[in-house]
RNA sequence: CGCGGGGUGGAGCAGCCUGGUAGCUCGUCGGGCUCAUAACCCGAAGGUCGUAGGUUCAAAUCCUACCCCCGCAA
């Protein structure tokens, strides 16, 4: 059986952790150290210290990957390949030279497009059509290794991060497992990638600020990808869920043109307009757009303050 | 002790600063108008104002403590 290690630290990398521990021996999970987070920033661990702890695998929460003494606990370990799924941090080639057969990064987007941190987010925002995830090996850049296994799917227009998030974990996991099968046998591919990249930097929180005079599908593309977090904003409001509807020309954007009864307020943008759904103020909860309407204090015609 | 907002009929809010009959929009129920309606008109039900104390002739409103929810930030 291969002795594997696996890097990673949100949610997200679990059910990666889960099928690695299934298919291969897990010679050590390799996390962040906890951290503050949260109201009162108490500390917090990674998602995947607490799948690690459930499953009874060995823990390992190194500070900086830098130190040489990190790099011969490495050795120690003796894998023959590390799985890394956003683990966050760029490693360094000391390490990478150190399992028999290097590192598998799992990404999701088609390398080399969307190279970085949030590539499901703008794939969303840019309203592409397609998107997938690649498995690649490691090397000192920022998602520039060779590709071994790569598989796409179709981004609908349904999708939002949460269900496209979905759907690439499980293509992913899928993947993985065929990976580990691919290794056990020989059979490691190296492409290199071709073609032109593009990057997708981590967010920041003004990616999320709405601009009404921009097309409707453009901010509903930005509200797909950017939920939940940094989420699409104006001051004091958040969008959490909305739809594009036909609107002509009339009506300034920003403004509320019409209420659709039980759904809520129609805000012209500079074409169409969004029906908002969904809606969260600051220090609420979210709620429903229809009930936000109702405590507003706002007319039809006047513009979202 | 990271910063901040909030808990008021079923929903979302106003009222609090400047104590003195519980307000608004919506929903619900009944009635009316209408070919009809999610629209309009009339009427009704429904609230320990988060909890516990305190000040006061009188507290949603002022003071104290506690519980719960949320945003920022990370």
């Amino acid at each position: 059986m291969l002795k594997t290690l696996f890097l990673g630290n949100p949610a997200l990398a679990v059910p990666f952790l889960a099928r690695l521990h299934d298919k291969s021996k897990v010679v050590s999970v390799i996390t962040s150290p906890d951290q503050p987070a949260g109201r009162g920033y108490e500390l917090k661990e990674p998602a995947v210290k607490t799948a690690a702890k459930s499953l009874s695998l060995p823990i390992w929460q190194p500070e900086k990957l830098k130190d040489p003494a990190v790099s011969e606990q490495f050795k120690a370990l003796g894998a023959d390949v590390g799985i890394v799924v956003a683990y966050g941090k760029l490693i360094p080639k000391a390490i990478l030279d150190i399992p028999k057969h290097g590192f598998i990064n799992v990404h999701f987007s088609l390398l080399p497009k969307y190279r970085g941190a949030a590539p499901m987010q703008w794939a969303l925002v840019n309203g592409e059509r397609e998107t997938g995830v690649s498995l690649f090996w490691l090397d000192e850049g920022m998602d520039t290794g060779p590709i071994f296994i790569q598989k796409k799917l179709a981004i609908t227009d349904q999708d939002d991060s949460a269900s496209l998030k979905n759907k690439l974990v499980a293509l992913g996991v899928e993947a993985l497992e065929e990976s580990l099968a691919r290794i056990g046998s020989g059979k490691i591919d190296r492409i290199p990638q071709t073609g032109s990249g593009s990057m997708a930097p981590l967010l920041k929180k003004e990616n999320g600020l709405i601009d009404w005079s921009k097309p409707a599908q453009t901010i509903m593309n930005q509200i797909r990808g950017l939920t939940p977090w940094p989420g699409v904003y104006m001051l004091g409001l958040k969008v959490l869920k909305a739809k594009v509807v036909e609107a002509g020309g009339k009506g300034e954007s920003g403004s509320v043109i019409t209420l659709v009864t039980g759904e809520g307020p129609v805000v012209k943008c500079g074409s169409d307009a969004l029906l908002l759904l969904e809606i969260q103020p600051d220090g609420k909860k979210a709620m429903n757009a229809w009930s936000w309407w109702q405590g507003a204090r706002l007319k039809v015609g006047e513009k979202l303050r």
